[in-house]
DNA sequence: CAGTGGTCTAGACCACGAC
DNA sequence: TCGTGGTCTAGACCACTGT
């Protein structure tokens, strides 16, 4: 691949073998899904030690350019079908379709939906959760934790937080909660929501949450905390969810006037 | 620290370090801005090689846990103040008090703003933002490059686009905008802003990228494309945004309607 | 089996920061 | 000057993937 080290350089060799291959990437001389050459071809073409060269391929990994896989080889990263998600996507016609948000909008979409729902019970309220919904800190909190799934891949982990007093004997505190999920549940007790608000950022995945989500290195996080809140102004409900950032474009409108 | 490693384990060397250095930060027996142990310390404790101790740091390096300092050592990443983003904030009564979305919103926090103007002058519409923009791929458009700082540090990188015609003669052609930034002007022109709608991601940053911010290695980027839509529905901007993820939390309101 | 990457070692020399 | 991390080498053995 017209390898050459600049050995009398300030530039790092592992850094000028990076720089060639991120170009090629650019460049297109290695598609996406190609193999990137070998770490023996690179310490030939280089005559570099193979730290060297697994140096440079560590810097394309974390840059989030090529992953690697063991026995196999690097290859130059797909960029995978992205959800576009849409700012009206909690509308109440949506929920009177009878359709949760999630599925309605995989479907649209034309993708296999799923939900694992992987905890559904009591817990204590965090500080910060016992805060926003208006309860005292260690109180108790209905949690229903699920893992999202399209086309069999997940995509992203929810966590949702509502007064124990409020689901207590009611579908919310199933693991089905009936069509329209939770937010429609919420409507049949009369607490009619009248605005969600989102806190969107990002971050480095922890562990558990890459082995949840099946990342590779190299992918971030997006986290969205979102408050239900319903006409009289209370919060009835926090959702904390961590999406594969790959995978998502979150759509938001914003007033003008 | 009580290092020990578990040779029969199938848990690499690396990770079992990386791990009991990870749950002493979250147990806080490590706090915050505090100094991981040298490599060379590491090295006596575990009995293990360099080589093996700085894998150990790298992980933890992107994970965001650490930061790690030529000639000082490594040490647990303070968490950075948050700058959140108001989800009003482009609402005209703003913009009536003067000032730039930017400006206003970081004073209101106490810090101190400053923006630098990058570039400010012709260019090419890509396909992307021509169609966008309603106009022909490839025709003149005015792009304004810019990189905003808080108290002294890079925070952001703009890039805004909008129809050459729109804005020849204009004050959004010059370096200074004047009281209110662009959307003041497009507004003294007669254009109503109606509606703004933004898109999120998030991603790895590119390594220019990461040195305009001035980034550790470990930080993601959240990406923001927003649209400016006037009363006739047209686009008559978009701005491309690339914010250090640990230094922003965005704020957005969903109808519910 | 051969070829790939994953882990680990032991050592060398260099560059940066603090004293 | 000394202690820190940054770079690089040469080699070993292991684990996974495909033929």
């Amino acid at each position: 691949m017209a390898g050459g080290l600049d050995r009398r350089s300030d530039r790092p060799a592992y850094h000028q073998i990076a720089d060639q291959l991120r170009a090629d990437i650019q460049a297109g001389i290695l598609e996406p899904g190609s193999r990137v050459p070998s770490e023996r071809a690179l310490i030939d073409d280089y005559a570099a030690a193979r730290g060297t060269v697994r140096q440079a391929l560590a810097v394309l990994r974390t840059e989030g350019l090529i992953e690697i896989v063991h026995g196999k080889g690097a290859f130059v990263r797909q960029q995978p079908p992205i959800r576009r998600v849409a700012h009206d996507r909690f509308a109440r016609r949506h929920r009177e379709g009878g359709k949760a948000a999630f599925l309605a909008e995989m479907q649209g979409e034309g993708r296999e939906p799923a939900v694992e729902v992987v905890y559904v019970g009591p817990g204590e309220a965090s500080a910060e959760i016992a805060e926003q919904l208006g309860i005292e800190p260690g109180q108790e909190v209905l949690i229903r934790r699920r893992r999202y799934f399209a086309d069999g891949r997940p995509v992203e982990l929810a966590t949702s937080y509502l007064p124990w007093e409020l689901t207590v004997g009611t579908a919310i505190a199933e693991e089905d909660t009936g069509p329209g999920g939770i937010y429609a549940r919420l409507e049949d007790l009369g607490y009619e929501l009248a605005e969600f608000s989102e806190e969107v950022s990002a971050r480095m995945p922890h562990p558990e949450e890459a082995r949840d989500l099946d990342l590779v290195v190299g992918v971030p996080i997006l986290r969205v905390v979102r408050r239900a809140i319903e006409r009289g102004g209370s919060v009835v409900e926090i959702c904390d969810t961590i999406k594969a950032a790959d995978r998502f474009v979150l759509s938001y409108g914003l007033p003008a006037g």
